[in-house]
DNA sequence: CTGTTAGCGCATTCAG
DNA sequence: CTGAATGCGCTAACAG
């Protein structure tokens, strides 16, 4: 059984537990050849640290925790890298948790995080309702919002979802498009209606009524949500140009509108957003706006173990990026 | 600051604090008028129970690890889905790890998930050397190993990559190829050379020679890969048809053969391995062997919680499931 | 049904 | 530089 304590270590060193906690902790204070000889017996034992043990005495877990919507979205993925390798640059471990846009496995994940004394934790909240967020948040737990801008008193790192919409539309136009459309998840989604913000900011700027967006509204923001907009589009009558939120939605009306003969971009331009790797490597490139996934995690993860690590003298900070155009095939 | 405890709880209560430990795991041994007392003082006090003192306690943690070669690889998003909703039923958490198929990075985890004292461990080891993973197992974890089955005395769930391998070349030469090229990752990687074996096999009972199967061995499993071998394809002749040892490979494949005017499947049959999303949703939609990858991650969580219920009373078990045929447009 | 109490394994005093 | 002692917060066992 794996049950080698730092006591049984101690005795078989000829030491004292304390000495071998010193080994582990602070090796500096510990005279070499004493060093070696603990370290010998934790080799020999096959000693494993109790890491609740040390959770419990030191009362916090040197780890963070990140809790996103979607483990499977490449966007998350490429956030959690960011984090990932800031936290294990700091010597502190990531508890990666999925809220599946779920209130209430975000709250669950949240009791688990809390439980565990967690440093920190970073969150892209599952929607408006920060109420649980706040609550760990006063129980005195750090807390970063991450691609979610807070009006509240939180830490935020985002990326300027208006200014994204913007690009994506002005290049529309840019590309003399008269008719837009916009296919886009459910409003209740912060981006969504953010984008939506600045695609119609696009228009007024190039002085066109808002009606020249006809909008999408589908219920999944993959795919196959996708399909059923083109389908829809095909039926009305094809726009010049569409703009998606995201690219699996992109991806899904480029294959529909593909298989219905209607070329892209010749027929139709398209343009997606989040830039995943899959948007490059299809039968038509396609375009897409570019945000600063890994920066995201990482940049969010400074500011959050900065705070961890002093929190008195740390204003709240709310950082925001900007996203990029990223011209491709599909609307070139 | 968080740091009410269950002592102060039992004060605020009227209680001591061993009933609120049992408002706490044994709520049914404590009446009903005193719960609810427990349970306000608990709201009121914002408590939340200190898991690692519970852990420390218990000797071990209600979680178990998983630990993945790539988090943002589809295959294993499904895979954790599975150990998710296992593991949730039976109320415990999943500490989900990235290896990055490093043998480093998955030691290092290990070791973190050893110091949590996770209750199991499910694992797709870094490569062939399972050194770490058994001297895991020898201290007591119990460990199932997913996507890789094991010669030797871990419990194993897996899928039959050379059945994968023989169903797609089989297919492939039912449709009249005689000139195959597979598209491969290094041979080292299991996957790859399982994969290869079954394509011989099927090969062979076609009474074909192996050498009608031309081998492209790139370094990058993705779809930069796939183009990589797609140029070489292109410069010294096309095959009649094509078999990638995964979705990405062969995605990366397509693009650079519809750019170079390559019709597929009319010039060239595809498939690729894996069945990811996306494989569905391109211009040409891709044939794909499909796996049990969300049945993976189920039956491996089962599993190892049942060893960890009950360790004497289980027989190790290797348990290997059979790929699917899923035939779309690129080879039809 | 509720109260009391003894550690779980470790890190940190404070002496020596 | 090393050793002994203390308690982190909780749970389980037992006593009342």
């Amino acid at each position: 059984m794996g049950t080698a304590g730092i006591k049984e270590v101690a005795r078989f060193a000829g030491v004292s537990p304390g000495t071998v906690s010193n080994v582990l902790n602070h090796p500096e204070r510990v005279a070499a050849a004493t060093r070696a000889r603990v370290e010998e017996a934790i080799r020999d034992l096959g000693f494993v640290r109790n890491g609740s043990a040390a959770t419990l005495r030191a009362g916090q877990n040197r780890a963070v925790g990140l809790v996103v919507l979607d483990v499977g979205n490449p966007f998350f993925v490429e956030v959690a890298r960011g984090v990932e390798d800031v936290a294990s640059d700091r010597d502190h471990a990531v508890i990666l948790c999925n809220s599946g846009e779920s209130f209430e496995k975000e709250a669950r994940n949240l009791r688990v995080l809390a439980e565990q004394r967690v440093r920190g934790v970073l969150i892209t909240p599952a929607g408006e309702n920060l109420a649980s967020v706040e609550a760990l948040h006063d129980r005195g737990v750090a807390v970063v919002l991450v691609d979610h801008s807070s009006p509240g008193d939180l830490c935020s790192v985002s990326v300027d979802d208006v200014a994204g919409g913007d690009l994506a539309v002005t290049h529309l136009l840019s590309r003399g498009a008269e008719r837009l459309a916009y296919v886009s998840g459910p409003m209740a989604i912060r981006q969504c209606s953010e984008r939506r913000k600045g695609a119609r900011r696009a228009l007024r700027t190039a002085g066109l009524p808002v009606r020249a967006l006809e909008e999408l509204i589908v219920p999944e923001m993959n795919a196959n949500g996708g399909r059923l907009a083109a389908e829809k589009l095909l039926a009305d009558g094809l726009p010049d140009a569409i703009f998606c939120a995201n690219d699996l939605l992109a991806l899904g009306v480029l294959r529909a509108l593909s298989q219905a003969g209607v070329s892209v971009p010749g027929d139709v331009a398209l343009i997606g957003y989040d830039d995943i790797e899959f948007s490059a490597a299809g039968a038509v490139p396609l375009s897409s706006i570019r945000q600063p996934t890994y920066r995201l995690g990482k940049i969010a993860t400074e500011l959050l173990l900065d705070v961890c690590d002093d929190p008195a003298g740390h204003a709240h900070q709310q950082i925001m990026f900007q996203p990029e155009l990223v011209v491709r095939e599909s609307s070139r």
